[in-house]
RNA sequence: CGGAGUGUAGCUCAGUUGGCUAGAGCAUCUGGUUUGGGACCAGAGGGUCGAAGGUUCAAGUCCUUUCACUCCGACCA
């Protein structure tokens, strides 16, 4: 893309109505735009990255037998009465029409996905089901913060799944572990992240939280270096710790990030619904069911909470919006040909570039620019380069630049 | 929802005990000079001072109400 063509444009100031890091670089950078307290909107560099992230999640759940699926946000009122949510829940949006009707804005979508179920599962033949969606949730928090880690509207992964048995429910609950690993590995923030226990089964005993260590975090854990585990705060006692073989000598305090969850539900949602199955003796069982979330929009705040510095945004390679950042402080119409042409070959190459083609924008703001927005590899392309046929690279994350022949860059 | 704070140009902010036609920097537009780390010169456009009401000869400034935003707390992915 031609980031002359790129609507959006970078700011040396940071916005005064946010104080969180992920907030000021994302909104200087370009990457969302700010509505309201909890409320972003994705412009096209950010929504570029939300869709990396979402494809290495969608990847990661279809592989663990995951059907994706798109539910609605309104929900019925009678849902939500069934669980006696509708008034216990107190973040719970409701909107009402003008004949009355009053509906719920999803918040999460047990309410829905268990009476889907019920309209096409009914024997032990059918199960399991793995059943999952990427959307928007609304959550009436009391107080928005955090810049894109605490939205009133925020973009999650929840998937729901259905099963017959116990030992059934617990063989893919153990599965999803690795699958999680493995994604928060993916975007890049996997040697920070640690599967924490954490208080929140609504009838098991604990939780399995997913905690990335940033000091931006609200949450406090206990880390457990060598076995890579964690404990929350919530949970953490002497009677804990040893069921769960701790030794209270090596765990270390960290702030960190809720990144994802993975909940036991038992029959919490299925006995309102009467989800059951039939055996093959003929007798009538309710379903177990697990839920599995991953905040999409927390997690790019997270990567940029973890992995930037003063002068901007340092994206892991998977989850950037371009691959390379090329950078033309050519003006002659010779070299400029030349630059548009490195563009042309690169991208037909396959490859994801960003091309700062701007004119009349000196070099030192281009650079600013860059080191911002973050792109993991920079090309220059100038005068200086084409005399000797070449380019400068530097990475973001290194302060080493090196000249290349193009046709090293081209192989 | 309790406590604290902030609302003035697209953005970041000045604006004194109430007093003339409300300012600066950045951004934008025009012209010129520049061209490897957010340049410089000259000019131009851009405002319901968050909103409503009040006090006053006079309100960005004082009072009341209200809305929005931020921070701390409680609650939560």
């Amino acid at each position: 893309m031609k980031q002359s063509q790129l609507f959006t444009k970078t700011r040396k100031e940071a916005p005064a109505d946010e104080v969180s890091k992920n907030a000021q670089l994302l909104i200087r950078a370009g990457f969302v735009n700010k509505e309201m307290a909890g409320v972003y909107s994705y412009l096209p560099l950010g929504l570029r990255v939300f869709k990396k992230i979402e494809n290495i999640i969608r990847e990661e759940m279809d592989k663990a037998g995951g059907q994706e699926i798109l539910m609605s946000s309104f929900q019925p009122k009678e849902n939500w009465e069934k669980t006696e949510r509708w008034t216990s829940m107190d973040d719970l949006y409701k909107v009402s029409d003008s004949s009355g009707r009053e509906v719920a804005l999803g918040p999460t979508h047990e309410e829905i996905v268990v009476p889907i179920l019920k309209n096409y599962a009914n024997s032990y033949k059918d199960f399991p089901v793995v059943v999952y969606q990427i959307q928007n949730k609304f959550r009436m928090e009391l107080r928005a913060k955090s810049g894109i880690l605490r939205g009133r509207e925020f973009i999650m992964k929840d998937m729901y799944s259905f099963h017959t048995s116990q030992e059934d429910f617990e063989k893919f609950y153990d599965k999803m572990k690795d699958v999680y690993k493995n994604i928060f590995e993916r975007v890049g923030l996997g040697s920070i992240t640690y599967m924490t226990f954490a208080s929140g089964g609504t009838f098991s005993k604990y939780s399995h939280e997913f905690q990335t260590i940033t000091n931006a975090g609200e949450d406090t854990i206990y880390v457990d270096e060598e076995k890579k585990l964690a404990v929350n705060k919530e949970v953490f006692n002497d009677e804990v710790l040893e069921s769960l073989g701790f030794e209270k000598e090596k765990l270390v305090e960290k702030k960190s990030i809720e990144v994802g969850n993975i909940f036991d539900l038992k029959t919490k949602f299925s006995a309102p619904f009467d989800l059951s199955f039939t055996d093959d003796q003929g007798q009538n069982h309710i379903v177990l069911m697990g839920c599995y979330g991953i905040g999409l929009s927390r997690l790019i705040g997270t990567v940029v909470e973890a992995l930037s510095d003063d002068k901007g945004i340092i994206w892991p390679e998977s989850v950037a919006p371009f691959q390379i950042h090329l950078v033309s402080l050519c003006t002659e119409e010779a070299d400029v040909k030349k630059a548009d042409e490195l563009y042309e070959t690169l991208t037909k190459q396959g490859k994801e570039v960003l091309y700062d083609d701007r004119v009349g924008v000196r070099a030192g703001e281009k650079f600013a620019d860059s080191d911002l927005i973050g792109i993991p590899l920079r090309v220059i392309i100038s005068p200086k380069t084409l005399a000797q046929d070449s380019v400068e690279m530097k990475k973001r994350n290194e302060s080493e630049a090196k000249i290349i022949a193009i046709d090293e860059l081209l192989k």
